[in-house]
DNA sequence: TTAGATTAAGTAATATTATTTCAATATTAT
DNA sequence: ATAATATTGAAATAATATTACTTAATCTAA
């Protein structure tokens, strides 16, 4: 390709353009997304220039010519994507609601992403990859969250509880092994179940790993590690967690493959194992006739 | 907001194009970074077709004329230079992975938005709206996507199972008032068990959605509504469907959104009544003195 | 089946947009 | 000051995009 970053292209080059060039330059870089749907002549006279200065100022920046431009400049665009946080209006149009969903998801995902500290994520997976037993707790919709966590380390081979019945869960924690894991899911670190729990773990003297917003709070402060998410904006529809919850999903995600890759080799075997059991299980379908002619 | 990844509209809506503008289409797919720098009379040429079927293709995209098809071109190629789909190597490093990871998370959203068919999701919220009870049903990574849609339309009063007991969701679906609708969720859309209560629930008359990977399958076929997420390479490490748990649990959102929206204050409403509720439980704590005193 | 209606698609006319030419004006060097 | 040079925009031209119109094809209803 190329045009690379356009906009610090012109930036570059205006001192060399003429002064009407530099008009136009200027008008570029004041609003490249309008620039992307104007005709020249609509470009001439809002930089107060003429239509050949438009033209002149393109070839000065090496490309062929206008409409050239709008193409750079739609790619440039395209790339620092800032997708900042949106807030959802009344009568919004599907298609601009899903943007903006869109947007919010990958800019909750990308905030967290900066609030990571990979040193943490990988003395967490190294412990969890060594406990012998792993209980995870969260309500609401932090419960999906220990779900998930139990699906993948289950699929590690792992001893991992995602049990909703707290007194279950308690009974469970009291005989835990020595090295086993406690985490603790809250966005609001303020989840009183959550806290309880996490106290009891630390008596018990298990590992404790906590799941919440981004900030001081009891719980943090309890857990041996925390992971942060970021602290969206959230709105009254919102509240249902959502920006959140993928982020608290991207975590399990970087939390996963980061232990699994400390014995890559162990991990992928195990893993296959949970696949083929799956396929297995099929076969012992009684309905299925051709299904049971073929295997046994 | 702008046009989002227009190409994967573009495999979107060729059913519905007339031939001569399918060639096109087909045309742009094959070499987008050539048509950003072409003219309509070579557009035509080099597909086969007329200068009409171009400028009549951009306006079936939505676009308001074919420099709009360039720019939007651009803005797409440059995205997926960003934020492709990686393979994730043995010995990475923990920054590298968390990146990749990131990367996948937001390539398989933005796909599945490319492929997200408003008037379907509109019709189906509506459905949702109205349904005096609503099922959804999927196993494994699904049964969390399932749950999932059960938390939110909890929040707006609906009568809403994700019971992962396949009998007992069966029989309450026997029972199930005229216009409940079922969701069967399976990102392979081959899962044995969501397949047979779809067809149960087609049986009983329910209004039937599907959530399920990109294209054509016995499910989809089944349901009155398909809602696709993109199909992601998954890898083996990657198995336990990592990028598209998030595209599922996008579509949720989605749906939620602009189901919530069909009557945004009666929806505000119940909404901010489960929150409260949630508050006034832990006035009812026993333990807790200070509060009680406070409240009582 | 067939007349009439509807849709699709390409050609050619037109409108729009981009580019070039050129004369006028400004700037610089001597 | 004046010739040489550079800059500029109006207007001409070229190019490109869009629309209007014709024809062919497909569908529909009697």
């Amino acid at each position: 390709m190329g045009f690379g970053q356009i906009l610090s292209r012109i930036e570059n080059v205006i001192p060399k353009l003429t002064q009407s060039e530099q008009k136009v330059a200027r008008f570029v870089l004041s609003v490249p997304e309008e620039v992307m749907f104007m005709s020249v002549q609509e470009m001439a006279s809002r930089s107060l220039s003429s239509s050949a200065s438009v033209v002149r100022f393109c070839r000065s920046l090496g490309l062929k010519g206008f409409p050239e431009l709008k193409v750079a400049l739609s790619a440039d665009l395209a790339q620092d994507q800032k997708s900042g946080y949106y807030d959802l209006n009344k009568n919004e149009n599907t298609t601009d609601l899903v943007d903006k969903i869109l947007s919010n998801a990958v800019q909750s995902l990308r905030d967290t992403v900066g609030l990571l500290d990979t040193k943490m994520i990988e003395k967490t997976a190294h412990d969890l990859y060594n406990a012998p037993a792993i209980f995870a707790y969260g309500v609401g919709a932090s419960a999906l969250v220990a779900e998930d966590i139990a699906q993948k380390w289950l699929r590690l081979g792992k001893n991992v509880y995602a049990l909703s019945d707290i007194h279950v869960l308690t009974m469970s924690m009291a005989n835990a092994p020595k090295g086993s894991v406690f985490i603790g899911i809250s966005y609001s670190a303020a989840t009183k179940e959550v806290v309880q729990l996490m106290k009891f773990a630390k008596k018990m003297g298990l590992v404790t790993i906590s799941f919440t917003g981004f900030g001081k709070s009891e719980l943090s402060e309890l857990s041996d590690y925390n992971l942060f998410t970021s602290l969206a904006p959230e709105a009254k529809v919102r509240s249902a967690a959502t920006g959140s919850k993928h982020s608290q999903f991207f975590i399990v995600d970087v939390l996963y493959y980061v232990c699994a890759s400390i014995d890559i080799e162990t991990s992928l075997d195990k893993i296959q194992r949970t696949s083929d059991a799956i396929q297995d299980l099929k076969q012992f379908d009684t309905t299925d006739r051709s299904n049971r002619e073929k295997n046994d």
